[in-house]
DNA sequence: CATGAATGAGTGTTCATTCAT
DNA sequence: GATGAATGAACACTCATTCAT
């Protein structure tokens, strides 16, 4: 039992040096010598564990994807207002990308690095993921608080690419906090940038593919 | 005369090819033997042209960044209208990223795989192309269309976060032209999601922590 | 144990395979490749033992000073007399030259392909052994066998060129053991060339330069 | 004219280059890129006047063949008295291995790196200028000055060998000008290094090897 | 169970050489 | 006559992976 608790803190520590590394570097651009050595193991140590360099990643990127639903729920489960509920699990998920854990950051930004089965494994992950953000999503537009016409998925997409995307600008101690970023594109995404008095004139008018969009609310997106 | 010719179209196949593989493998997975035999070309005549493995890719992206700020700019002109110039703008950046030049996508997605000097330099070519747009969103903000407290820095970051994030799932064929998605993008961030009985009362109070950034207008964001 | 011994016996035989080759086409033009198939190994073996072929390079003088020092002071010990050891000693270092070992002709030939701080660590061998001659030096001088006014740094550096140039023109088999060759040396060296009753008058005077020369009698020699 | 005196130049200015470099880098890890920009030329440039790399060491070797024998002979020809022609001859020998022409320094050391015609070739050139030498020994030795039994070929090569050997350790700007260590030198192998009364009794008795050898004293050496 | 020696395919890069112009 | 674009073999070196112990 000691053991086995010796072994998973290994472990431990070897996920998250290559989490470190591959945020840091890249895959494809990291040695597995080099994480063995960041985890204080020797090179033969990680293919015991791991037998290949993309089983890996994956298992880093099913624990990034663990640890990521785990910390949205629990965020928003501290409001039943279902338009709250949004904004504590952005905050959550910008949390985890920027300062929680390399996992999330390797997950979002790594995947094109594999190929074959592991992929699908991938992508069989991710997909667990969205769907969790979907259903939060539909409690949002059950309850009304949606203008009609907005397409959901297309709504999610946007948001996690907004969010995701900062990733690759941000920089601790820069002027702005994760939670404030967070609240921010909320705010954009849900009251609009536009002055409410300049609204319906102009922009209805510019929009005019966008009306046409609206008509059909369920058109999908993925690949 | 005709040799220059000939050898800018070599340059054009080399490029070309380079583009199409750093996108689907990544710079770091892809070989310059890869690229060299899908430019129809042989090893050292790359190494002839790019020095360097790095050379390529930031080659890569000037040409990237060059038409991109070319095509934003054409699209940007067809309308006087500063908030139609937006989106005019957004559906050329989207176009090139998805379907024009995979120039485009690697300058956003590969830039990590430089170090140094060649890093340095490329950012300096996104902080033109960032320029470019800031002043699009200046005037917009300059002709009083935007809602007075909104960061127009976080603006930009948070639709090009939207929007850069497509290539990530977007698919030819999709049920959704890349120009409905700019447009549906553009819509939610210039009208807002929520439904105008519903906004002012409940996601006011939802946003307390965005309601004290207001204060704030000119916050930064970047490293 | 078993294991170890194999080991020690493979690199024994890298060393061997290289030290053979640089000597015979120089450092730089010796590739890898061929030592690894001299050696009876893979390429891969060879960096796994020397990571980069500036440290197979060192590695190869090091045990080159080391065997030559050894096999000096060996030789030397044979006998109490100052002037007698110093002809011993000169005979094992062009033994080792010769025939002896090739580590050793590397030691003397290829140091100029070494820079930074591989460069250093061999200076600083080489340093060693003429630390080494010199000590013998002083001793002869020290039993005042030395003509007055002669400087006994530029005599190791007289001698040395002298004996390592051998290895330019040497070939085993020749009409000379490399023993001879190097008695023969000792003997011009200590008796001098011209024969006793020419010597005082025109020699002393041929040599005003030199006289000048004992004038000073420490005068240094090196960088 | 002009034209020809033009080329002439140029060829100066190539050949001048790549002994500078050759002598500092050694032959095989200098590129032929690196003499052409040495040199101001192009790299095509380089081979239309030298086919190969080999040849132009080749001509590298007969152009520093060339001058030291017409410096040696033009030193040695400022006195009548043989023993001081070969003071002056080593001086002008020295002189032009350390300071005077690249050439003769890549001429010594460098000759490993040809193989095949070109070896015999330049193996031709060295036989021209020791042979040179000789003639001045035998002179030396027929004025009766060289004490009996002496080897005057072995002679030849430990004078070279420890002339040849200070360009291994000289620096310019040392305690010691290129004059003083070639007369020094020449006096330790005239005169002799040990003292007149030590030497009958004690040197005589060590050197037994070299008494043997006196009986024999046409041995030749060369490969 | 864990190790580290060994592997060999593959990497980016260098280079002397060729040849059309 | 002189150039520089193109070549491809060779280079030192890296690396994920294997396997005997």
């Amino acid at each position: 039992m000691n053991k086995a608790a010796v072994q998973a803190g290994q472990d431990e520590k070897l996920l998250a040096a290559a989490a470190l590394l591959f945020r840091r570097k890249g895959f494809a651009a990291t040695s597995l010598r080099e994480i063995a050595q960041a985890a204080g193991m020797l090179l033969g140590s990680v293919h015991y564990r791991y037998p290949t360099k993309d089983a890996l990643l994956l298992a880093l990127m099913e624990r990034g994807i663990e640890r990521a639903i785990e910390a949205v729920r629990t965020a928003a489960a501290q409001s039943i207002d279902p338009t709250e509920r949004i904004r504590l699990g952005l905050r959550a998920h910008l949390l985890m990308l920027l300062s929680g854990d390399d996992a999330v950051h390797v997950l979002l930004f790594e995947w094109r690095a594999l190929s074959g089965h592991a992929r699908d494994e991938m992508v069989r992950l991710r997909d667990r993921y969205e769907a969790f953000w979907d259903g939060m999503l539909y409690e949002a537009a059950g309850a009304s608080r949606v203008r009609p016409g907005v397409d959901l998925k297309l709504v999610r997409l946007c948001g996690f690419g907004a969010v995701n995307w900062v990733a690759t600008w941000y920089t601790a101690g820069g002027e702005r906090t994760p939670e404030q970023i967070a609240d921010a594109f909320w705010a954009y995404l849900a009251l609009g940038l536009l002055a409410d008095d300049k609204r319906p004139a102009d922009v209805q008018a510019a929009l005019g593919a966008f009306s046409a969009l609206q008509t059909s609310p369920s058109a999908g997106t993925k690949e």
